[in-house]
DNA sequence: AATACGGGGTG
DNA sequence: CACCCAGTATT
C-alpha cells in the first residue's frame, strides 16, 4: 500500500462524493446533536427507513436538553418500528450524561464519546470526523467492504490501520461519508457496479482477476414460528400489555399472544395469554394474518378479535396490562409486528389509524 | 470471538 | 422461500 496512491484515492473519492452524494436531511445540518441522532438511527438500519424517523425525532426533540428531559415512553414511541430499541434508551441516557457532565453538549474527544452508552467505535469516529472535522476513521459495514476490496484486506487490524492512514486530513467527514456512500451505492455486497466506481483503477479486487470478492457469510437457519395475537375490545378500548424491561423488545407494549409451542392449539395458546379474562369472552373471529421476519425467525401471526361485554367485571389478565383507546395508541411504544397487527384491526374497523 | 438485539433487503 | 446485511453491549 504505497503512500503515493493514498492521496490519489482521497482525491478521487472526495471528487466522486461531491458529485454523487445523496441529499439527505442530516447532511444539511451542522449540528453535532442532529448528526449523532442520524448516526445512531443508521446503525443497522437503511437510509430509506431512517429518513422519516429522523425528521420526526428532531421535530419532537430538537436539542440535547429536550431529549434529556423527554419521557422515555415518548422517545420509544417515536422509535416504534425502527428496531433495536436499546438505541433509543441509550440516546436518552447519553443525553442526560451530556447535560450533567458535558455542559449540555456532545463531548468533542473520541474517548469521551466512546464512553457514552450507545456510542461504539464506529459512531465515535463518525462524530469526530463528520461533526468535528477531525481525521478519525469511521468504519461501518460499507466502508469495511470497500477498504477490504480496495486493498485486498481481510484482517480487521490491517483494515483499521489502512482506514486511519487513508482518511483525508482536510475533509475527514466528507471522506468517510464518501467511503460509506460508495459501499452503499456502487461497491454493493453482492453485485458491485465496478465500471462506475471512481476507484476501479486502484482496486486490488478489481485488478487481480477482474472480479470482486463477495463478502463471506455464515448463515444461521431461520425457524418458522406461529404467534397468535388477540385484539380484545371493551367499551371501545383495546387491551395492551407491557413487556419486561429486560431482554427483547424491552419495555414495549404489545397485544396479548405469543409463540405457539409445539403440540399446542392456537386457542389454548391465546387462552393462556388472556388469563382470568378468558372466562368472560367468547373466542372471536380471525380478522387477518401478518408475517414478520426477524433475524432468525419467520413469524406468522393470525389475529383474532375478542369482544368483552362492557358490564363484565374481571381482573386484567396481567399486571402490566391496560385498556387503551384508539386515539391514544400513538403514545405507546410498540414493535413493527404490533404495528402490523394494529393495522389489520384498523382495516377491519376502518375507524382509526 | 461469539451472541443477542429487530428490522430490512434481494434473487 | 433461501439467503444476506448491519453497530453496540455483553460475555
Amino acid at each position: 500500500m504505497p503512500q503515493k496512491n493514498f492521496s490519489s484515492i482521497r482525491r478521487k473519492l472526495l471528487r466522486w462524493y461531491d458529485q454523487n452524494r445523496r441529499d439527505l436531511p442530516w447532511r444539511r445540518s451542522r449540528d453535532p446533536y442532529a448528526i449523532w441522532i442520524a448516526e445512531t438511527m443508521l446503525q443497522q438500519t437503511q437510509v430509506a427507513t431512517v429518513v422519516p424517523y429522523y425528521e420526526r425525532f428532531l421535530e419532537n426533540f430538537p436539542t440535547i436538553d429536550a431529549l434529556a428531559r423527554a419521557p422515555l415512553r415518548k422517545v420509544l414511541a417515536l422509535w416504534s418500528g425502527l428496531g433495536y430499541y436499546r438505541r433509543a434508551r441509550n440516546l436518552k441516557l447519553a443525553a442526560r450524561i451530556m447535560v450533567r457532565r458535558h455542559a449540555g453538549l456532545l463531548p468533542t474527544s473520541y474517548d469521551d464519546l466512546l464512553a457514552l452508552p450507545g456510542i461504539g467505535d464506529y459512531t465515535a469516529g463518525a462524530l469526530m470526523s463528520i461533526a468535528f472535522q477531525k481525521p478519525y476513521p469511521a468504519i461501518d459495514g460499507n466502508a469495511r467492504r470497500v477498504l477490504g476490496r480496495l486493498f485486498n484486506l481481510t484482517s480487521e487490524k490491517k483494515l483499521r490501520a489502512a482506514a486511519a492512514e487513508l482518511v483525508s486530513r482536510s475533509r475527514p467527514g466528507q471522506f468517510n461519508q464518501g467511503l460509506m456512500e460508495l459501499g452503499a451505492t456502487i461497491c454493493a455486497p453482492m453485485k458491485p457496479c465496478c465500471p462506475e466506481c471512481p476507484l476501479r483503477c486502484d482496486c486490488a479486487a478489481q485488478n487481480s482477476d477482474g472480479r470482486v470478492a463477495t463478502t463471506a457469510k455464515k448463515y444461521i437457519g431461520v425457524k418458522a414460528v406461529t404467534w397468535p395475537l388477540a385484539v380484545v375490545r371493551r367499551r371501545g378500548k383495546i387491551l395492551l400489555r407491557r413487556r419486561s424491561t429486560e431482554g427483547i423488545l424491552a419495555g414495549l407494549w404489545e397485544l396479548p399472544g405469543g409463540e405457539l409451542g409445539a403440540s399446542r392449539s392456537i386457542r389454548a395458546c391465546l387462552e393462556s395469554h388472556l388469563g382470568a379474562l378468558n372466562g368472560s369472552l367468547k373466542f372471536g373471529p380471525r380478522i387477518g394474518e401478518l408475517r414478520h421476519g426477524i433475524t432468525n425467525r419467520r413469524i406468522r401471526a393470525p389475529v383474532f378479535l375478542f369482544d368483552v361485554r362492557p358490564e363484565t367485571d374481571f381482573h386484567l389478565p396481567e399486571l402490566h396490562s391496560r385498556w387503551v383507546s384508539p386515539s391514544s395508541l400513538r403514545g405507546y411504544p410498540v414493535s413493527s409486528m404490533t404495528l402490523k397487527a394494529l393495522r389489520i384491526f384498523a382495516a377491519h374497523e376502518k375507524t382509526f389509524l
